[in-house]
DNA sequence: GGCATATTTGACAGCGCTAGCACCGAGATG
DNA sequence: CATCTCGGTGCTAGCGCTGTCAAATATGCC
């Protein structure tokens, strides 16, 4: 069965072409009679608009772009998962664009791509979406972007975000109610510029806690599991005294190598060491014990993300907006109350 | 700068546009002076030819489909990485079709989403790649395409996979080697018809090493990590003569599963209970102890699918084709030597 | 009713490319 | 030497839409 086209639908409806391309278009002016006429032929003939030539009349090209790290895969595919439904409601398609967030020639690397592909916009996942320069490459091609989870907000761009300093705070006051006190945090590389808030977060905590800030109970990771288990180690390498009895890790694959070095120093989790992360990836329920960790609304940021770029391709929406979805605090297995030694009052066995 | 179109390719090489047309798709008969005369103008102009011009001329989208399950998303973006890559090259882009592999309606979704994107061949990876519904849908609308891993190659099919029952088998023969004899398998969901291969390796392997089949070490998980815990109790909850010395699970998440039993009933890995997993997931080198598994090549596979698809398109490759690119044993933590009580002669403590 | 304004609709020319066929010149053939 | 062949090249008509602008129709006002 040959695809119909849109003259065909006009036949049928007994209109011009021009009227079924308002219909498409939700151009107001039509007489709500004959849209419907128009409607009607459009679906008796399961009509499909021909991408490829709604393009070439209309100087666009009906094609997001979602620029990815490809080592960030995992993200990339949940960011998809909320982005491609928006975008295939509006009509537009979605094509991938891996990068090497470290290559040197990004900025190029960028250009090329998207001017190859002939995207209409684009959406910038972490650690992309950090850059000064990818963003400066898109916006020397006057290529609308929307950039998810960006640490610095300053910049005159649009972004969707998640509340990671407020949430870490939160996080880190719950251990406190654990009866935590001497709390751990690996911070996120250094990249990533929202790690850098989740950092603020726990401070932010501790000080609402009355627990001081101890430096040596901060490590720099790199948000890999190999980081994780180095970090973890440096914390963990100490007196019983000053071991921290609870380490956030800014992210869920350091906490899965914190949990790795528990237990293989013999430490039990959560009986000892509670571990914290933050994403709540497929990761951290699949581990043992599995991850308290802080929900990040990806798939949810991402439907924003693309709500925000359509309205921008649509001309109805100003340069600079911030969307904020707030994370939720997961509880699962691996946290737990502080061991008596940090709190010697109410000794109890169990 | 305004993107520079065929025509202007064409007078600055001073040949008419069908030339360049000609050069671009890669016809022989070009003289090579004047073809070299044409890349050169390309070159210097940063010419790329317009997508959707050529698809409404040629009749084509130079869109692939990558038709993938939604609850696979981390599948799914090994298969891309290894696709996209060289589909770019032969100037095709690669648009993300996600699909509810349960839903009824598969069929017609699949059909509508095609249709709809209009793209020129599709991969179908597991577990769609064993749906006759899906195939058929594809075959009734023409489109080609090629299965990843699929367990029936039957069929006249194009298809890529890996070599899931020599490699088991092979796992499993290692284990035995380690002294194992109670080697427990963990089958993967039967609607993806690749594991059962899986289980025919394990089968294989015990035959070859001399160990009997028992029908009490075998469990029927659905590829989930909490099937793989479900799975685990059945085949740990027993008596400790009874009790299997390995488990080799179909999958990397459900050996994660068994991970997690195994730790909650104070057992250890690999002294009292080796784990085998499948697939060498991020998953696998992020649990503790870090599991030994088959690593299959995703990427590759992918690679090779599309080149068949690409090759497919052009028209030089018959109908039924079938590539193997094999599997490779990883050895991690998660293995070693059987316990003594299961081979009592060399009795070592340490 | 007659006129000036909205409002709604249609005719038509591209968009940048490919396909089909016509064309041209050079070597092969009679 | 005329004719044929054929590799190499150019001309031109679309592909299915959208944008522009003009035409047709509806609405408001005196």
């Amino acid at each position: 069965m040959a695809n119909s086209t849109i003259t065909d639908v006009a036949a049928h409806a007994g209109v011009s072409i021009k009227t079924v391309s308002r219909v498409l278009n939700n151009v107001a002016s039509v007489k709500p009679q004959i849209r419907e006429r128009v409607l009607r032929a459009i679906q008796r003939l399961d009509y499909h608009p021909n991408p490829s030539a709604r393009a070439l009349g209309g100087n666009r090209s009906y094609l997001l772009g979602l620029l990815y790290d490809v080592t960030c895969g995992y993200y990339a595919t949940s960011v998809l998962s909320g982005f491609i439904e928006r975008s295939r409601a509006a009509k537009y398609q979605v094509v991938m664009e891996p990068c090497d967030y470290s290559a040197p020639s990004l900025p190029e690397d960028v250009k090329r791509s998207v001017r190859q592909s002939r995207v209409d916009g684009v959406i910038l996942t972490p650690p992309l979406s950090d850059l000064k320069s990818v963003c400066g490459a898109l916006e020397e091609l006057a290529l609308p972007f929307v950039r998810i989870a960006p640490g610095r907000h300053g910049d005159h761009h649009r972004s969707v975000c998640t509340n990671d300093r407020e949430s870490c705070a939160a996080m880190t006051e719950q251990l406190a109610t654990l009866g935590h006190q001497r709390i751990a945090f690996i911070v996120g590389n250094p990249d990533h510029a929202a790690v850098m808030d989740r950092y603020r977060g726990y401070v932010d905590g501790l000080q609402t806690c009355g627990l001081k800030l101890d430096k040596t109970l901060v490590a720099q990771g790199y948000n890999s599991y190999s980081s994780g288990v180095q970090c973890a180690r440096k914390l963990l390498n100490v007196s019983q005294a000053k071991r921290p009895t609870a380490i956030f890790a800014s992210n869920d694959e350091m906490a899965a190598g914190v949990l790795g070095v528990v237990h293989s120093l013999g430490l039990a989790v959560p009986e000892d060491v509670s571990v914290v992360g933050f994403d709540d990836a497929p990761l951290a329920s699949q581990v043992w014990p599995a991850l308290s960790t802080i929900r990040q609304p990806i798939a949810e940021m991402a439907a924003q993300a693309a709500d925000l770029l359509l309205r921008a391709l649509a001309g109805d929406l100003p340069d600079q907006v911030r969307r904020v979805i707030p994370s939720v605090l997961t509880f699962r297995l691996s946290t737990g109350p502080a061991p008596n030694r940090a709190r010697p009052k109410a000794a109890k066995s169990g």
